[in-house]
This record gives structure tokens, sequence and C-alpha cells, in this order.
RNA sequence: GCUGGGGUAGCUCAGUAGGUAGAGCACAUCCUUGGUAAGGAUGAGGUCGGCAGUUCGAUCCUGCUCCCCAGCUCCA
């Protein structure tokens, strides 16, 4: 028989055909390596190691360390924990169970639910089978066969998958006794799983969708070793340390209450103060930017809404009306309407476009119940909206200047890293495909000259016109939904949103919706965990705490703060009868970014002790210097 | 909205086989005047989420409801 010819790392190797993927590593692979490898790709395809080998082909190792590694390493311990259920639970029948971002989990239909014991028990089994090193099998079968054998076992779920496939052959694997339907490819052996935890019970639809019957996932993550797993298990107990619901209440930001409602946020005057210095941050810099600020009501006629097309596709979302003198008035949920309505009071000449208003509108959606979230998922919420209505030529320019902003109070708000989504139109779409195929291309030029990389994501934009999406990567690399830059074909036509142009004819304006920060809730939301409550010296809401040693300092901590107040500073006294340890903890705790020391030593020499949340005691200085210096660390908007 | 788990003092939580509850911190008063992450004593503080039902009696059992949490689905 002739040999058939492996091409590795553009090295050319004459093997048998039907020799397996495995037996190549010991020739093709250093020894060091070796071990990590746990699976294949032939020409590109992603296989077993006991896939065979059948002719001239490219071949490829994938380690377990790659990311596409864990991945498979996570699936296959999801086998693992369904097989342990199905042992540990007789009747349970088992849906899916893929990898996922930082794990892997596995839907059941279970009669009773699971309960947390249950993970110990699974997990204990699960290690048995691990132990077994039971190889993964692969079988190639014809899906009639395939329906058969999971009929038998009782496997509705699988059945209906393999219906669905529609096609004349499908893949199963079996580990011990658990057989599964499964594309693979999978570990050699359970043995190849190291480390694993169960984490969390939830629930989940079959196929995702609210028609079908709610399942039971069990969540659970995998690792090469116990380091990565307690590295990650370390990461979820630090995003809880900065959750900004406990944080919120810790740091006295915010609160939500039952007897207001859900999702109705209440901004303390901790949270006002940080707030107000957002707020007028973005006011300057819109200012700055050509933007004019304009404020709308919170409730309009029924009949605007019908016209902007909200009252057809966006009622789910709206709140009921009220009736007022035989009128029907809706609440808002998005500013938009009103800001055409500024536009459209008079005829606008090209001359006077890009006509851009900006608002911090408050509107109010109806969001289920479910989905309610701290800060982040409200149903009252404040939008850093704008839109800005321009001709044809300037929008390429206006996209820019719009990601311009964008990133730039991004940066100033400490978010250096970033996931730029271009999402273009989907199935139904209101507009022309030449306005569509203008629209996209100029947002992706716009992107392209300002050399941001980005994601298409095709299909993902709203009915109305193509947007741009930012993401935020946060201190701890997760990701958030920040800046929004949408085009808008729908509400100008509804409106009648024109200009007349050069050549004394109307013509429709272009319109953009933007929003920096999204909803000021929820960027609030946000900036507290990225800082994890310490805010930087610019936004803090208290930026120094004096403390007198002594009650005998109280007055002249009182005459400091009246020079930094003087200054411009938010300072406090903690004048409490308790000693300097007690209330440097208490201001260390409140994430206070300096404490002023002030006892007999400095009052006599009319200076003072400063002491930063993370440098520590940095020592005397006179309060011309301390004043120097945040107004520094202010003005730079640094982030200490 | 759905599945599961919850709601006890301002906060974090314990507790009651059904007989109206407790700790620590915070708060108040007093003692202490103390130098870079917790000094001491005393005290006040609760419709045990809300409404109904069962019961001689409900924080505990039942039903409904509101709110919160983990997900699913959906979004700024």
């Amino acid at each position: 028989m002739s040999q058939v010819s492996v091409l590795y790392n553009d090295q050319e190797t004459k093997v048998d055909p039907g020799t397996k993927a495995a037996a190549l590593i010991k020739t093709l692979v250093p020894e060091e390596e070796r071990k990590k490898i746990i699976a294949a790709r032939i020409d590109g395809r992603a296989i077993d190691l006991s896939t065979p080998v059948t002719g001239d082909s490219k071949i490829e190792f994938i380690s377990s360390d790659s990311p596409e590694g864990l991945n498979i390493l996570r699936h296959s311990t999801s086998h693992v924990m369904a097989a342990a259920v199905r042992k540990l639970f007789p009747g349970t029948k088992v849906a899916i169970g893929p990898s996922i971002e930082s794990g892997f989990y596995y839907d059941f239909d279970k009669k009773t639910p699971f309960i947390p014991e249950d993970l110990q028990a699974i997990e204990a089994e699960m290690k048995k089978i691990i132990k077994a090193g039971e190889p993964y099998v692969r079988e190639e079968i014809s899906s009639e066969k395939a329906v058969e054998l999971f009929e038998e076992m009782g496997e509705d779920y699988k059945v209906e998958l393999i219906r669905d496939l529609n096609v004349p052959t499908v893949s199963i694997y079996r580990t011990g006794d658990f057989v599964d339907l499964c594309y693979g490819p999978h570990i050699p052996s359970t043995s190849y799983i190291k480390v694993f935890k169960l984490l969390t019970i939830a629930g989940a639809y079959w196929r995702g969708s609210e028609e079908n019957a709610m399942l039971q996932r069990l969540y659970g993550t995998a690792f090469l070793t116990k380091e990565e797993l307690d590295d990650h298990l370390f990461k979820l107990e630090e995003a809880a340390r900065r959750d900004h619901r406990k944080l919120g209440k810790d740091l006295d930001l915010y609160s939500m209450h039952e007897v207001a409602g859900a999702g109705l946020a209440f901004w303390h005057p901790n949270g006002g103060r940080i707030r107000r210095i957002i707020e007028e941050f973005w006011y300057d810099e819109h200012y700055k930017r050509g933007y004019e600020v304009v404020y709308s009501p919170h409730i309009a006629r029924v009949n605007l809404w019908k016209t902007s097309g909200h009252w057809d596709f966006y009622r789910e979302n709206m709140y009921s009306p009220m009736e007022v003198e035989g009128q029907e008035y809706l609440v808002k949920p998005m500013n938009c309407p009103f800001h055409i309505i500024i536009y459209n009071t008079k005829k606008r000449s090209y001359r006077e476009l890009p006509y851009r208003v900006a608002e911090m509108g408050t509107v109010y959606r109806y969001e289920r119940s479910g989905v309610l979230h701290g800060l982040l998922r409200v149903r009252g919420f404040t939008q850093d909206d704008a839109h800005i209505f321009c001709t044809p030529e300037q929008l390429k320019k206006e996209m820019l200047n719009c990601v311009d902003l964008a990133f730039f109070l991004m940066r100033t708000f400490g978010f250096e890293e970033y996931e730029v989504n271009l999402a273009t139109r989907s199935e139904s779409y209101i507009g022309t495909d030449e306005e569509w195929d203008m629209a996209e291309s100029t947002l992706a030029e716009a992107l392209t000259e300002h050399g941001i990389p980005f994601i298409k994501d095709e299909g993902g934009a709203t009915f109305y016109g193509p947007k741009i999406d930012i993401k935020l990567k946060d201190a701890l690399g997760r990701l958030w939904q920040g800046p929004t830059i949408q085009f808008d074909f729908n509400l100008p036509r509804r409106f009648d949103t024109n200009y007349v142009g050069p050549d004394g004819k109307e013509h429709l304006v272009y319109m953009v919706h933007r929003a920096v920060l999204g909803s000021l809730e929820r960027f609030f939301g946000c900036l507290i965990e990225h800082y994890a409550g310490a805010f930087p010296l610019w936004l803090a809401p208290v930026q120094a705490k004096m403390i007198p040693v002594t009650d005998r300092q109280i007055p002249y901590a009182e005459k400091v703060q009246e020079e930094l107040k003087k200054a411009g500073f938010r300072v406090e006294i903690d004048g409490r009868n308790e000693k300097v340890g007690f209330k440097i903890r208490e201001a260390q705790l409140a994430k206070i970014p300096y404490m002023v020391i002030v006892g007999p030593v400095e009052e006599e020499s009319g200076n003072i002790g400063v002491r930063h949340r993370k440098q520590g005691d940095i020592g005397k200085m006179n309060i011309e210097d301390f004043i120097a210096r945040m107004k520094e660390e202010v003005e730079s908007k640094a982030i200490l």
C-alpha cells in the first residue's frame, strides 16, 4: 500500500494510511510538547487523536494550554458531568453541554430540582470516572440508528436534535456507559481532566426559547492546574468584592427601594456628587465640540409616539398611557422624537448643519422583572443622548467626531481597552440597499481612518440603521456596553425632517443617535466596579478627610479645611471622640483618597500630615504644597 | 416573564418541633485626649417584606403579592 504524505510545520512526512493522529505525535513533536497535546486538526478540521489519517493532509496538534484545547477539555468535562448525573439520578434526560467562556455547562431535564449538596455528590462521581480513565470513543452511525439508540435510552432531546440536524450520519461519543450525540472532538480519555469544579445550578430553556420547557443547568469549569482554578475562583471573589450593589451600599452611593418599585435608583449625596462631576465634564466637553444642550419633557401625547413608530414597534417596553383631560400621554422611553421636534421648529438650511443637540434625558422603559440588575439594568435611567442632523456629505466627519469623543471620554474615565463592533443590516430593515451600503461603508471608513480595529457584527443592526457599538474592558477584563453610535433612516422619514440644500430643494436630513456613557446609571455602576469604589481624586465625593489627633486640634483642622475648601476641594473633618487609628481605618474603608492628620506637632509648625489611601503615610507638608498636589491630580484627572 | 433560592435591627447574619426574637458592627450617652487600619462602659433600636387563611395563639404552616439573588430570554 502506498504511503500518504503528512505536512506538519511545513515538513513533509510519509506514513501508512490509517495511521492515527496520536501515533504521529511521537515522530513529529518534540518530547517536551507531547504531554499537552489533546487533539489535532487535519486540513483545518479539529479531530480526535484517535482519528486515522487517510490521505495526503496537513496536520496540526491542539495543545491543552491553547484556548481551543481548553475548550475541548472543558467540553469533555461536561460529558463526564452528564455521565455522573445520569448515574446518580436515573431517569434524568440530558440536553446539551457545551464549553463556554470560562467553563462549561450541561442542561438536564430532571423531575426534582438539583440542590447544592448534589453538586458535591456529582463531583465525587466525576472523580471516579476520571480516575477510571474512560476513553472517549467516537462512532459514526446513521441518523436513523442514532434516533433508535437515543429513543431507547429515553433521550428525547437528543432525538429532537438528530431529527433537526437532518443529515444522513451523526457522530456519537461513548465514555464508559454514557453515550452522547456530539460533533467532537474530545480528549483521548477522562484521565486527561486534571482540575475541575462545579459552580452553580440555574434554570435554562430548552434551546433558549421561553416557549420551551425549563431545564436545569449545571455550570462548572475545568483547568489544567489547581493554580489556574484557584486564580479563576479568586477572580470570581474579586468580582463579588467589586460588585457595585455591595459597594453602592457600603459607600452610601445609591439605593433601590421596594416601596418605590423595582429598577428605580435613588442617588445618595455621595453618588450625586459623582454624577454632577460627570455631568459637568460631559456638558463642557459637548459645548467644546459644537453640541448644543437641550431639555425636553418626560411625557408626550400618544400621537407623537405613533408618528415616531414607537407605539407600533416599541410598545412592549413602554408604560401604559395616562389620561389627561381626555388625551392619552406616554412616558418617554427615548429622547429622539423630542429632538426632532426641536429641529423641525423651523425650516433648516444646509448652512446650519450639522445640527447637534445633546441632552441628559431621563427615560423610562418597562423591563421584565427578571432582567433587572442593580444599576446595570433599571427601569428609569438618564441617557447621555445626542442627535446629529447632517447632510450625507457631512456624515463621515460626524461619525469620526463621535468616535473621537467616545474614546476621549472613555480614556478619561480610565478605560484603556475596547472592543468595537460594527452592526450591519439584518433581515428586516427599512430604507433602500443603496442607503444601507452607503451608511455601512461610511461607518466602516470612519473606524478604519481612525485606525480602530473592529468586528463586523453581520445582521446585528436595528431595523432603522447600522450602528457602531463600543464595549469597554474593565479592570478585571470584563466587557461592558459603552458608547453606541447609530445611524437612523427611519425617523427623518416619519417626521419629514429635512433641510434646504444649495439647490434650493428640500432633502431628507441624515440623522445619527449616539450615547457615549450609555446611561448614567449603568455607567456609574460600571465605574464603581472598575475602580472597586476607589474613585480617582477628581471624582471622589470626599477628597480628603481631616483627622484631628485630639479634640484640641479641631479648631486648627477647621482652619485648614476652610483653606482647602476655598481652593475648591471637598473636605470633611472627623471630629469624633475616637483614636487616630480608628478614624484612619474608617476613612480608608470609605476609600477616601487623602487623610489629613493634624495633631499638636502640625498645629505648632502650621503644616499637615498627609496619608494617601494607597501609598500610606506620605509625611508632613505645608498646606500650599498639598493644595498644589491635589490641584495637579484633579486637573490631570489622574487615576491613582 | 420563566426555573431555583431568598427577605429577621441602619449593615452582616444567627434563631424559633407554632407560645410575638438574638450577636457583631453602626448609632446615642458617658469615661478615655489617644499619632497613621478597630480604647472601654452603658443604652436605645424590630408590625421577623406586605395582605389574607388555618390555629386558642403565626416570624415559623398554607395561599396570594411585593422585593432581592443565580441563571434563561431580552437591552442603555
